[in-house]
DNA sequence: ACGCCCTTGTGAACCGATGCACAAAGTCAC
DNA sequence: GTGACTTTGTGCATCGGTTCACAAGGGCGT
């Protein structure tokens, strides 16, 4: 083991929910030509203050120049590094409804580090059905695609009322990562992760801070006009 | 104002994003006939500790009886108050691809307080097809739109690359909220509320987390076997 | 009518995350 | 080779959120 932070043991998850975003950033900048990038102008990029950036940087390691700044290939790398993007990680998607057929054919994933690897549903009338180069297969051979192909993490298309029933398949066939799209909470053994991503709850989210915003206005000109 | 908790300024953000899996859980049980329920059996069904749960819905008021629980439609009605959920919020789906096609299709919304009420795209070629009984409309008409059937909240889902610009529409129309689905980060006026759902960075965090998971299986054989 | 029992609501300690401000450190110009 | 300048990395104070544990309070059985 390394000096002080190779690879220090636990980055706090509030850090990790970010790395996500300056690696896009980084990317956005590599694009673009950019060899080089501040702590500011990379903070500004994506919306957060630049101390909070460094300190988040700070516990990958010090790959910054004083003076300077950050090589933005290095750092992508030291982040994608820290991430476990450096391979693909394949995922499966279970639940071919609307939702599951746009996430499918989402080309977001392809970029960095996720690949989609299988499409499941538990309709047999879908069976077979190919959305965006994937041929649909039954739940029932789950397990095995899940061996064969290395799938890592699932994404859970479907229903409420089915999550539950699909979330012990995607257990018992040996993924140990959910990414729960249905409405609903799911149970799961110790040892497995899951994440939840609610559409309507965001919006609820959303119109809570919007009324709130109104009756700030509201109550702002009343106390012009008594 | 009232005695001391009625409608207390500012619940902390933390419970605000909570509040609307409460309302799920509990119009579940409502549905299925449930009267009461206690703060442990609701806390259980949404994954969380029963005092958080508790200290939640303090901040809406005292809406509970000790030794016996919550009322669930008085609660479920309460909370639907605080969240500004009594009356419905017109939302605009902007960009029509697959995310935004499967988005206008979600049946999740219509169920509580968010009424889907136009969908827009900038491609010429898709303005007028109809998606879940909504035709496609123009850009352009955004600011007509927005007024005349008081939208407050828009759903971004377009390419990164047009996603600045659709904002820049959005805060011009007078729309106040945006949840920002596109994978990039958007500038806002003061005063207008962002969101953000990046389903990649999703599947990026739960990779991290997986990755720590196997690291720590494979070091702990490593301690059993040196 | 009384007292037991159950569950709420909350004060207080704890924990992690954020923001501030500056010393450390490296570059670049001369 | 040296000094001034710039930007990082971080110690410290602060803030918000979570957890713990229990007193307050209401229903229900007797």
């Amino acid at each position: 083991m390394s000096s002080n932070a190779t690879q220090r043991r636990g980055i706090p998850d509030a850090t990790v929910t970010r790395l996500p975003e300056y690696l896009r950033a980084l990317t956005a900048l590599a694009e673009s030509g950019t060899v080089r990038v501040s702590s500011e102008e990379l903070a500004s990029l994506v919306g957060v203050s630049s101390a909070k950036l460094r300190k988040d940087l700070s516990h990958l390691g010090s790959y910054g120049v004083r003076g300077v700044g950050y090589d933005v290939d290095h750092l992508s790398y030291q982040i994608s590094l820290a991430l476990g993007l450096t391979h693909d990680w394949a995922v499966a998607i279970i639940g071919m409804g609307n939702l599951g057929r746009a996430l499918a054919a989402y080309n977001g994933f392809t970029s960095r580090g996720i690949q989609v690897v299988a499409l499941l549903d538990r309709d047999p009338a879908v069976l077979g059905r190919v959305v965006a180069g994937l041929a649909i297969e039954p739940m029932a051979d789950l397990p095995r695609i899940a061996r064969e192909r290395g799938v890592a993490i699932a994404l859970v298309a479907t229903p409420a009322r089915s999550a539950q029933e699909v979330a012990d398949a995607v257990v018992a066939a040996g993924i140990g990562s959910i990414l729960n799209f249905a409405p609903t909470s799911i149970e799961v053994p110790d040892g497995v992760r899951v994440r939840k991503v609610d559409l309507a709850t965001e919006v609820q989210i959303l119109a809570f801070h919007q009324l709130q915003h109104d009756r700030a206005l509201l109550s702002g000109l009343r106390t012009v006009i008594p």
